[in-house]
DNA sequence: TTGTACGCGTTATCAA
DNA sequence: TTGATAACGCGTACAA
C-alpha cells in the first residue's frame, strides 16, 4: 500500500503539502498542486480511509434507515442513493428498523459517530425526538416532512388530487382507500390528500391500515363491496393488484363495475400486466436527491432547497373508467 | 465519544489490557475481564472502527453484492446479513452489480481495500475470475457454489425433486418450466434438477430466461397451453402469480386444467393469496449463514462447514393436483 | 497476568 | 504558500 509519505518524498514536497494538494487545492500552488497530482497518479495512491477518519472524524460512511426490505417500494430508493454514495466515494449502509418507533431510537443512537450522517426513510419517531435528533448529526428526512429538517419527498398526495379529479370527472363518489402500514406518516398524507380533494360531495371509506402485500388487497374486497364503493384507490400496488385480482374472482368487472388504482408505483416488480392506474416517479431519484441533500449538511454547505418534492404523474391504465351504476 | 481511555480507568486498569479484554479476552483474568467489560456497558462504550482499523487493518466494513435490489428474493438475505453484521459490531454495505459480470468485478475491485470481506450473492462472473478474487480477500459466495470457496446455499434443487416427485406421482408428464433471469447459475441448477427427476418418461418445456416478474409470467402463459404442459414450474412466485392470474384470466382452471408452482416463496409480500405450491425456506438465515461464514474467514478461523445448504420444504398449496385430462 | 511505549496514515495547528 | 509536529484511538511487541 503506497501512503501519502511516498507520494510526498515523490513529489518533493512535504507530507502536509501533499495532503493539502488532495483535500484543500485551492490552498497550494498550481505548480505544485500538479506535481503531488502527478506522483498520485504515478503510484496508484488512494487515501487510507480509516486514518482519515481518525483525523478528520468523517468516515465516509453513511447510513440509510428504512423500515423494511419487504417493501419493495425501498429497494430502488436504496440503490440511488448508493449510486449516489458510491459517485461520491462514500458507503452506504442499510439498516432495517422493522418499522418500530424504538428499534429506529436504537439504531440511530448506536450508529451516530460511526457515520458521517443518516437518511432517515419514512421515519415512525416523533417529530421532537428527530429534530432533536438531526441537531446534533447530519441527517435527511426521505417520505416524510419533518419541520426543521432536511427532507425529500415525493408528491404522491398532488398525483393523488389529480386521480381523484379524474375519478370525480368519471362519476365517482363513493371511493374507498385501502391503506397503507400503520405509524407511516406518508399514509396519513395520502389519505388527507384523497378526502380534500373528493370534497363534500364525495365519501371516502378508508380500510385498514393494511399490510402492504397482494393478499391484503384480496382481503379487503369484501369491505369494498360491503361499503359499495365503486372505486378504489390502494396504498401500493401490491395492494391494488390483489384486490384486482379478488374482484376478478368473485366475478366483479373492473373497470366497468369498480375502477382500482394505486398510489405507488412498483413498475420493477412488472405488477403491471393489468395495466393499474397508477402514480408514476422516480424512486431512484429519491435516493439520489436525499444523498446529495445529506453530502451537503455533512461537508457544513446548506442543501440547496430545504424540503425536495420529486414529482409524481398520474398514469392511466385499464382499471379505471366510468361506473356503470351510480350509487 | 467515550473512548478505550476512558473504560481503563473506570475499570482502574491500563489501557491495553482494556484493549485485551475486547478482542482477546483469553488472556486476561476473569476478574480484570468483568471489571472491564462492566465499564464497557455502564459508559456505553464502542470501539471507534477507524482506529481501530489504523491498527488491525480491519475496517469493520463487510460488502455484500446483490445482482439487484429489484427482485424481492434478496430482501430478506440482505436483512439476515445485516442483523448478523450488527450483532458482532459490524456494518455491511450493499452494493447492487445490475446482474452486470462487468460490473461486479469493478465493484469487487474498487472495494476491496476498503471492506474486511465480501459475500457475493449469486455472481456473475466465471468461477476462475471468483476463486482468484477469493484466494486474496475473504470472500462467502452465496446461491452458487464455486470450487475452493465458501458457499451458501439454499437447497432449492432437492425441493424441486420433492415437487417433481409429488407432480409424478399426479400423473404429471409435460412441465413447463418458467427460466430466471439470463446468467444465473441457481436457475440452471434448478433446471437440470427438474429435468432430472422428470426422468426419461417426462417432458420439461423451458421457456425463457424470463426477468423474474408478474408481467413476464402473465406472458408465459400463451407459450405453456401452445406446449400443452399440464403444470408448471416457475422461477419465482411472482413468475408464479402471472402465470396464475393469465391463466384465470384465459378461462384455464387451476389446477384442474394446469398446476401451477414455485421453486421460491416471496412470502414477505404477501403472494400466497391464492396459495400457490411452493418451496419455503429461511432466506434470512442464508444471509445471517453467509455473514457467519464470513466473519470467520475474516478472523481466520476455518469456516465451520464449506459448502452450507439451507433446506426447502416443499409446502402443497392450492395450485397443484391431478390434471384433468392427460396428453 | 498486566503495564509501558510506540506505530498505524492522515489532518490540523501553528510557525516560518 | 509551505513545513514541522502534535494529535486522533487503538493494537501489540516487549518488559515487568
Amino acid at each position: 500500500m503506497t501512503r501519502l509519505a511516498d507520494v510526498a518524498r515523490a513529489a518533493g514536497v512535504s507530507m502536509s503539502t501533499a495532503s493539502r494538494a488532495l483535500s484543500r487545492p485551492d490552498l497550494v500552488a498550481s505548480e505544485t498542486r500538479s506535481r503531488v497530482l502527478e506522483a498520485v497518479q504515478r503510484l496508484g495512491f488512494h487515501v487510507n480511509p480509516a486514518a482519515r477518519a481518525l483525523t478528520s472524524g468523517k468516515t465516509g460512511l453513511v447510513a440509510m434507515c428504512v423500515p423494511t426490505l419487504s417493501n419493495p417500494f425501498f429497494a430502488p430508493i436504496i440503490a440511488g442513493a448508493q449510486q449516489a454514495a458510491e459517485a461520491a466515494d462514500r458507503h452506504l449502509t442499510v439498516v432495517v428498523t422493522e418499522g418500530s418507533a424504538r428499534r429506529e431510537a436504537e439504531v440511530l443512537t448506536r450508529l451516530s459517530g460511526q457515520v458521517d450522517g443518516f437518511i432517515i426513510v419514512a421515519p415512525r419517531g416523533g417529530d421532537a425526538d428527530l429534530l432533536e435528533f438531526g441537531a446534533t448529526t447530519p441527517a435527511v428526512i426521505a417520505e416524510r416532512v419533518v419541520p426543521g429538517l432536511t427532507s425529500v419527498i415525493i408528491d404522491t398526495p398532488a398525483g393523488l388530487r389529480d386521480l381523484t379529479g379524474m375519478l370525480k370527472a368519471d362519476g365517482h363518489r363513493r371511493v374507498a382507500y385501502l391503506s397503507g402500514p400503520e405509524g407511516s406518516w406518508m399514509d396519513r398524507l395520502r389519505c388527507d390528500a384523497l378526502r380534500e380533494s373528493l370534497g363534500p360531495n364525495g365519501e371516502l371509506i378508508v380500510i385498514g391500515p393494511l399490510p402492504p402485500t397482494f393478499r391484503a388487497g384480496a382481503e379487503a374486497v369484501q369491505g369494498i363491496l360491503d361499503r359499495r364503493a365503486t372505486a378504489v384507490v390502494a396504498y401500493n400496488s401490491l395492494l391494488a393488484l390483489g384486490a384486482v385480482y379478488q374482484l376478478h374472482n368473485v366475478g366483479v368487472r373492473v373497470p366497468e363495475q369498480i375502477s382500482v388504482a394505486s398510489a405507488d408505483d412498483l413498475a420493477a416488480l412488472g405488477l403491471g400486466a393489468p395495466e393499474i392506474t397508477t402514480l408514476r416517479f422516480d424512486p431512484a431519484g429519491l435516493g439520489a436527491a436525499a444523498m446529495e441533500a445529506l453530502m451537503r449538511l455533512i461537508d457544513g454547505r446548506p442543501p440547496a432547497v430545504p424540503h425536495t418534492r420529486i414529482p409524481a404523474a398520474l398514469q392511466l391504465g385499464s382499471t379505471t373508467g366510468r361506473p356503470a351504476t351510480d350509487v
